[in-house]
DNA sequence: TTGCTCACG
DNA sequence: ACGTACGTGAGCAAC
């Protein structure tokens, strides 16, 4: 654009236009933001694009306008602003005040009318203006001076019209455009025209005479059909007119020159795409903005400190800092921290150990340095391992990994920003420090070096109260700081101590399927007719459904389903099947379990050292990873072999396991209170079969197996938030007889009912839900306009409370146990966690006292109006473990 | 990177 | 008429 540019926006168009083109998006607390988005989004490109001076978006005001004086139907057809859409008017307009652009708006006119008068103030003065809108009757505003921008398709997608393109669209004169809506009306303003001209005459008709008066002049020159309607509707089309005219003199006390435009407040801008949950616009400001930061004084060390009352602009967040060095620096520092908080950042991998260090200070100092000197070494050692010396951090289990790699020990967690970001939302799919700092502080973190390190330590020290404050407003605080915060040692030191695992008998195993895996190859090919990839569910679909003309059970969405539930059906069909199902859950023993397994031992310890994620899940549970330790194979004989090579840690000890019995069902008696199923657990009756004999109406001695394997899909599916075909299709009955059984489920646990229904309505109505130790997870699925992801939010509103409380009892338990073992000074390694069970290394003569610690710590974790059953067994391996 | 499949609670 | 059981992680194939 020339020098002086002015970009003008109709906002009520561009929002309707985002609103429509973009699906429903909402944060993960549920506020609709798709139009906010699609506006924002759009705003920054052409912002980006076209580098205007000016800037200014208007807005309708007020249901009635002048044309309703006129014409009482004026866009009477129009539909009432969607549900979704309107509460996002108030956000966009915060978004542009944030953007530092002028919002125009006045009482009884609409957006196009204050365009029309800006730009003809703008045309006076000869700026060039640009008119962004979805509104083609904005294109007779198109002068030498002024363009418009017509959204095209998405948002993305804009069309620039000058005079020469409306000539080239329309063969009129942009002015003429008014002339043509005389006489064809336009239906969604419920204007009305000349009934029957639409717009191949209406333009013939204008483009001959010039104008609407001028074609009312010279009737005669036209068929006298035409001339006879026209004559007719002659009132109505200069109504019409006038109407489609945009007004061009509104009284409006503001004028182009003071909607200059000096940038974005990125203090009040990057906050609210913060709240909005807008990352990837987060990302596009920053990097628009660039690094234009640094102009900070340099203090006697080389850092730079922070520059009082600068302007607020999108800077790289800077604090000052100083380099330590010296014995007596390092010395001194200690004095300093002894009985404080701190902040502290660390940089170094879990191989190599730690590269270097930054500890923030309550009173804003900040102090970096290098660890190469015995002089850090020993700082690091003593500040990390001083229990007194409170440690602010973010995901502190990964600092004490590579605090260990330098033989450090780290005590004194105080607080993880990570771990309450997870409290906070448990949805979120970033916790990133730098997201956070963002978020609830508001400002961009440098990254890399010393003053990177250091504005680290400092954010996570300044986010801890931030955030501390918000898990108290949560009625979170006894979770964080009474199990989340000490888990996070205790994880790292499951973590470090590792799980035994032989890796001869692993390398052994290998060999074995490896050779029953080509024998089975070998067989396939022969049936098959030809060699093919059996891994491969495209190939193996083609040789079932094309070659072997099998019957297609199930697509999925890109092509035949071979899944294990489809081969089962197969089974009869053909000799292959069966193969092929040895096939792939041989092949899956040997790559996941055993392969997998092998390269994950550390070859000088025999140890494997999974990860154990606690910010992961929706609900509270642990997830594990590298490898995942929770899902090792047990349902079926072949696999549950693999559990042989998880050993203790040396001769003398063995494996301990302590699971909850149907701990998740008891959760729900709890939460539920429902009378049989309190009884049920109360007498220690089993539960399965109780469930059974109240479903199908037969008394607990004559439940049959079979009767009880329902029974327990049923108990099942209850807890998953149960839905007839789900039942069905894991009992292989019909969906009328699962339904019969929900409904007689449903007659006899009346309590259970209850608490299904109770607990979506108040999902729906608090927009989350919460588990016994108050845990909370936001289900923005709840309010979707889809019903299928509505139904999921259902069901995930009945599951999580269960699910997540279970969670809540065995980490609070953990935390017990782990508490014990040190007080007691014993040897016993608790070294795995699987959602529901507890595995420990044990010292033979530590068995009794632990066995016994260990029940006593799970069985009275919390009190609930159930007791919690723990069961236990021991042995020399994860397999051959016996009850004890 | 995405989709499919399958291991666990 | 639709298309679903809840929560995870990993390996492979095929882009």
């Amino acid at each position: 654009m020339d020098s002086r540019s002015f970009l003008i926006i109709d906002g009520n168009s561009l929002v309707h236009r985002a609103f429509h083109a973009i699906p429903l998006l909402s944060t993960s607390q549920g506020v609709i933001t798709n139009a906010v988005y699609g506006f924002a989004a759009m705003l920054l490109k052409i912002l980006e694009e076209k580098k205007p001076e000016m800037v200014a978006v208007c807005f309708d005001k007020g249901k009635i306008t002048f044309r309703h004086d006129e014409l009482e139907t004026y866009k009477g057809t129009r539909k009432a602003t969607p549900d979704e859409l309107r509460p996002q008017f108030p956000l966009v307009k915060e978004m542009l005040s944030a953007m530092g652009i002028p919002v125009l708006e006045m009482e009884g006119y609409e957006a196009d009318d204050l365009i029309g008068t800006m730009i003809t103030m703008a045309e006076k003065e000869k700026i060039n203006s640009l008119i962004v809108t979805g509104d083609r009757d904005a294109l007779q505003l198109v002068s030498p001076l002024t363009t418009v921008l017509l959204t095209k398709k998405g948002i993305t997608e804009l069309e620039e019209y000058d005079e020469g393109k409306v000539w080239e669209r329309y063969g009129l004169t942009p002015d003429q455009l008014v002339d043509l809506k005389g006489l064809t009306g336009d239906v969604s303003d419920n204007i009305p025209g000349v009934p029957g001209i639409g717009e191949k005459t209406g333009v013939k008709l204008i483009a001959e005479f010039g104008s609407l008066e001028n074609l009312m002049n010279n009737l005669d020159r036209v068929s006298p059909r035409l001339a006879g309607k026209i004559r007719e509707f002659a009132d109505q089309a200069r109504l019409s007119r006038k109407l489609a005219a945009i007004e061009r003199n509104v009284p409006l006390d503001f004028n182009p020159e003071r909607c200059r435009w000096e940038g974005p407040d990125y203090n009040l801008l990057l906050p609210l795409f913060g709240r909005l949950e807008f990352r990837s616009l987060i990302k596009a400001i920053t990097r628009m903005a660039g690094d234009n930061s640094g102009k900070g004084g340099q203090d006697r060390k080389g850092g730079e400190k922070v520059r009082a009352g600068r302007e607020p602009s999108l800077k790289t967040y800077r604090v000052g800092y100083v380099i330590l060095e010296g014995k007596e620096e390092f010395e001194a520092l200690q004095k300093k921290v002894a009985g404080a908080r701190i902040g502290l950042a660390l940089e170094g991998n879990r191989r190599e150990g730690l590269v270097a260090a930054a500890v923030s200070l309550a009173d804003g100092d900040n102090f970096y340095f290098p660890v190469t000197s015995a002089a850090a070494q020993k700082f690091i050692a003593a500040a990390a391992g001083d229990p007194r010396l409170e440690k602010v951090c973010h995901d502190a289990k990964s600092d004490m990994w590579v605090l260990a790699g330098n033989g450090i020990r780290m005590e004194g967690l105080a607080f993880d920003v990570m771990i309450a970001a997870y409290l906070l939302n448990p949805g979120a799919q970033n916790r990133n420090l730098d997201d956070l700092a963002l978020e609830h502080l508001g400002v961009v973190l440098p990254a890399g070096g010393p003053q990177g390190l250091c504005a680290r330590a400092d954010a996570a020290r300044r986010l801890a109260p931030v955030m501390g404050d918000k898990l108290r407003l949560a009625g979170m605080e006894r979770l964080y700081y009474e199990v989340e915060n000490p888990l996070v040692e205790i994880l790292a030191e499951m973590e470090m101590a590792g799980v035994k695992v032989d890796a001869g008998i692993l390398s052994e195993m290998s060999a074995e399927l490896g050779g029953r895996i080509e024998e089975l190859a070998e067989i396939i090919y022969r049936l098959a007719g030809e060699k093919f990839n059996i891994n491969s569910t495209r190939q193996l679909g083609r040789i079932l459904f094309e070659r072997l003309q099998l019957p297609v059970i199930k697509k999925t969405k890109t092509g035949y389903s071979t899944d294990a539930e489809v081969l089962e059906e197969l089974a009869d069909t053909h000799e292959i099947i069966n193969h092929v199902i040895l096939h792939r859950q041989l092949m899956k023993l040997k790559t996941t379990y055993v392969d997998g397994l092998s390269s994950l031992i550390d070859p000088s310890t025999g140890l494997v050292h999974t990860t154990f994620h606690q910010n992961i899940t929706a609900t509270g549970r642990l997830s594990s990873a590298e490898p995942n330790l929770q899902n090792i194979p047990i349902r079926l004989e072949e696999g549950r072999r693999i559990r042989k090579v998880f050993t203790p840690r040396r001769d003398g000890n063995v494996i301990l396991t302590a699971d909850y019995s149907q701990i998740e069902l008891r959760v729900l008696a709890h939460l539920a209170g429902d009378p049989v199923l309190l009884e049920a657990f109360r007498e220690n009756q089993d539960i399965h079969t109780r469930t059974a004999s109240e479903v199908f109406g037969v008394a607990v001695s004559e439940v049959t197996a079979d009767l009880r394997g329902r029974a327990k899909a049923v108990n099942f599916g209850i807890i998953y938030g149960i839905s007839e075909f789900g039942l069905a299709r894991d009992i292989k009955v019909t969906r009328h007889e699962a339904g019969r059984y929900i409904k007689n489920y449903f007659e006899r646990y009346r309590g259970a009912k209850a608490f299904i229904d109770r607990t979506i309505s108040e999902a729906k109505e608090k927009g989350y839900v919460t588990t016994i130790l108050n845990r909370r997870r936001y289900l923005p699925d709840l309010f979707s306009p889809n019903k299928v992801i509505r139904n999921f939010g259902e069901r995930a509103a009945i599951n999580t409370p269960i699910q997540g409380s279970a969670a809540d009892i065995i980490k609070l338990a953990m935390v017990k146990i782990w508490k014990e073992l040190k007080k007691r000074r014993l040897e016993t390694k608790m070294v795995l966690q699987v959602h529901d069970e507890l595995i420990f290394d044990v010292p033979g003569r530590e068995l009794e006292e632990v066995r016994e610690l260990v029940r006593d710590c799970m069985e009275n974790a919390v009190r609930l109006d159930v007791p919690l059953v723990v069961e236990m067994k021991a042995g020399p391996n994860w397999y051959d473990v016996n009850k004890i």
